[in-house]
DNA sequence: AATTTCAGCGTACAAGTGTACGCTTAATTT
DNA sequence: AAATTAAGCGTACACTTGTACGCTGAAATT
């Protein structure tokens, strides 16, 4: 299977075997920092001892699977937009991509989700970062379509943000048919917020 | 100092002395999941095994935390409420409040906040559990001041308590300064969504 | 071809964990 | 007054953890 390969590409392909298992590990029950080296070490393959050539402590790792994380985040941002521009409506069409995202890559989710309030200062001001990111680039996006100050687009998207972010915690202890209905609730509080900005602007 | 008691009094004030000393654990860095008994016997001033005579486990005090926690968190709305019958603004008196509530008890906030994303299902239920549990109180006194239907009144209300825990989060890693603009910001928040519903009644 | 580099391994150890078990001792019941 | 109850303690043990240290063998460099 393994074919003979450079002493690089090779080191690359453990770290990413490590970052691998890490997710596959931080499941419904484990945190960044209830996890062990060794647990990582053992899914990946390796010894434990092996962790260190590639990741000074599980704290670093962490950074990465954030940043990870984050970056996928973005991603997701964009595949939603170019859905919008097909279809119509803005946010139905966000919040299925939000909701599908979580589906498929839960473990992802949670790292943000969990880390956001979680017991290093460190990881929360990392996801934070990442959440201010997904703010502002859905800020952008509601200048863009409505015709508000800066100032009511970031309070708007923000509120937005928290909102779905809030769903999600919500859908990951959720079977498929309160899945519909998060959804189905968090599109039109969504809504509310929309409208509300946009009378508040015409006042 | 410690007078005569007896058994059952004194019993009381031990279990009390751990529950005290658990939340003077759950500190920044520490969640119910990654503190040790050993560690809250320590800050209760009781031998390790003495732990059993009171609590079956670690999990079934996180419980009781959680439940406490709650409860406070219920008796802040009553005097919040209390507070707007005299002033007028529902919604700058009730954030206001809530913002003193997690000065004054930072770390019965947190155990809310980071086990509501924590690694236990039964936490994150019984989190879940008083959390709805607030929002429908709100809900039931945004039913008797708006003129709006019990379903939208539901919706308005989780979509608020959202923003506000969020903010809440935030307000826990933020300096006094912050806290001041996060506590404007989330007032404005709450604005557009209870606009946003009474105009989406009126269309 | 000889040398250097370095990812990965195995061993080893100190520290911290949960908890089983039996004892003490003072409050309570008989 | 004697017997019972039960909160709290100390000891003990089996585990898991992070990581220091030195070795191996193959890739990379000279």
């Amino acid at each position: 299977m393994t074919v003979k390969q450079s002493r690089e590409q090779q080191k690359q392909e453990t770290r990413q075997n490590i970052i691998n298992a890490a997710f596959q590990c931080l499941d419904a029950e484990k945190s960044l920092s209830s996890i062990s080296l060794r647990e990582i070490a053992r899914v990946a393959g390796i010894a434990p001892t092996s962790f260190y050539r590639h990741f000074k402590d599980v704290d670093e790792l962490g950074m990465t699977l954030v940043d990870e994380a984050g970056l996928m985040l973005r991603q997701l941002m964009r595949s939603a937009r170019r859905r919008i521009s097909e279809q119509s409506n803005a946010i139905d069409t966000s919040v299925d991509t939000f909701m599908e995202f979580i589906q498929d890559n839960t473990n992802v989710f949670r790292v943000l989700l969990r880390e956001h309030t979680g017991t290093s200062a460190d990881f929360r001001a990392a996801v934070q970062r990442e959440i201010q990111h997904f703010i502002k680039e859905l800020s952008d996006y509601i200048l863009l379509r409505q015709q508000i100050t800066q100032e009511l687009a970031d309070l708007q998207s923000e509120a937005m943000v928290m909102i779905v972010f809030s769903a999600g915690a919500q859908a990951l202890d959720a079977d498929a048919k309160q899945l519909l209905l998060i959804s189905k609730k968090v599109k039109r509080q969504l809504l509310f917020v929309q409208l509300g900005v946009k009378t508040f602007k015409e006042k």
